[in-house]
DNA sequence: ATGGTGGAAGATCCA
């Protein structure tokens, strides 16, 4: 089973390049970051055609996400538990049937936390301290269990080109960094690292100042697995051809592989 | 210090 997630920058400018991606990846689960859309303007016949099963969790404007899925998409449920105010729509989990039992797989779209001296920053790390209240609680199922999305945390200075450019930004603050050693630390595993300790590996080029044609890239987006998914897993990738494409997001597919 | 790019929306906000 192909587990991938994908910050694509927007559905309505995506759609495209998105139905060419899922031709070619063949995922069996896509999670969604950044769709900016509503629930009823998400265009599903495309990715429907080609046999997924479609979620949404969006809002107007900014943030949104979506699972796509081959086979049935089970208990969806939207926003990240933990308050009742937050109305961001950053937060969509489901589970999958498959032959030896359930996957349960969380898309999530983590606050950016720029600027650091706005309240911006308090909401991302209020954030993360939820999403690892609510990750205690899942991996105590001891089921496997993917939480895939955006992450917007740069875990560590090989995961940037310039890592010393990123020193002050939300993304790279040791607070931050530390909130994602502490999900980690639970037992997931983090499923590029177990396939490559490589410096150069990363999912986001920003589209100024050619970053891309230099190779300007940091690492952001994750498949953190708990343990009984990474005892199963075959391999894991970065799409990273995808950035070269037409209209790209600025972001890439990244991908696990389970066997499940 | 500014602008460099892009998406959604339709003036700015967000990244």
């Amino acid at each position: 089973m192909k587990i991938a997630t994908w910050n694509i920058n927007g559905i309505k400018a995506r759609i495209d390049g998105l139905v060419d991606w899922l031709k070619e990846a063949e995922p069996d689960i896509a999670c969604l970051q950044e769709i900016k859309s509503v629930d009823e303007n998400f265009p599903v016949s495309g990715i429907e055609d080609l046999g997924y099963h479609v979620e949404t969790h969006g809002q107007k404007g900014f943030n949104g996400v979506a699972l796509l899925s081959k086979t049935p998409l089970e208990d969806v449920s939207r926003g990240l538990p933990g308050d009742p105010d937050d109305e961001q729509a950053r937060f969509i989990e489901a589970a999958v049937s498959t032959k030896t039992g359930i996957v349960r797989v969380a898309g999530a779209y983590m606050p950016n936390g720029n600027p650091t001296d706005s309240p911006k920053l308090d909401y991302k790390l209020a954030w993360m301290e939820r999403l690892n209240t609510w990750a205690e609680g899942r991996i105590l199922l001891e089921e496997p269990f993917v939480i895939a999305g955006d992450y917007n945390i740069i875990p560590d200075p090989r995961d940037a080109r310039h890592p010393e450019n990123w020193v002050g930004d939300a993304l790279f603050l040791p607070r931050s960094r530390q909130a994602y050693r502490r999900l980690v630390s639970m037992g997931f595993v983090d499923a590029i690292r177990s396939v490559t300790q490589d410096s150069d590996v990363y999912t986001f080029w920003d589209y100024q100042a050619g970053a891309w044609q230099k190779n300007n890239g940091i690492r952001i987006d994750h498949l953190l697995l708990s343990p009984e998914a990474a005892d199963r897993m075959s391999g894991a990738g970065i799409d990273r051809h995808v950035r070269a494409w037409e209209k790209p997001s600025d972001h890439v597919p990244v991908w696990v592989d389970l066997a499940l």
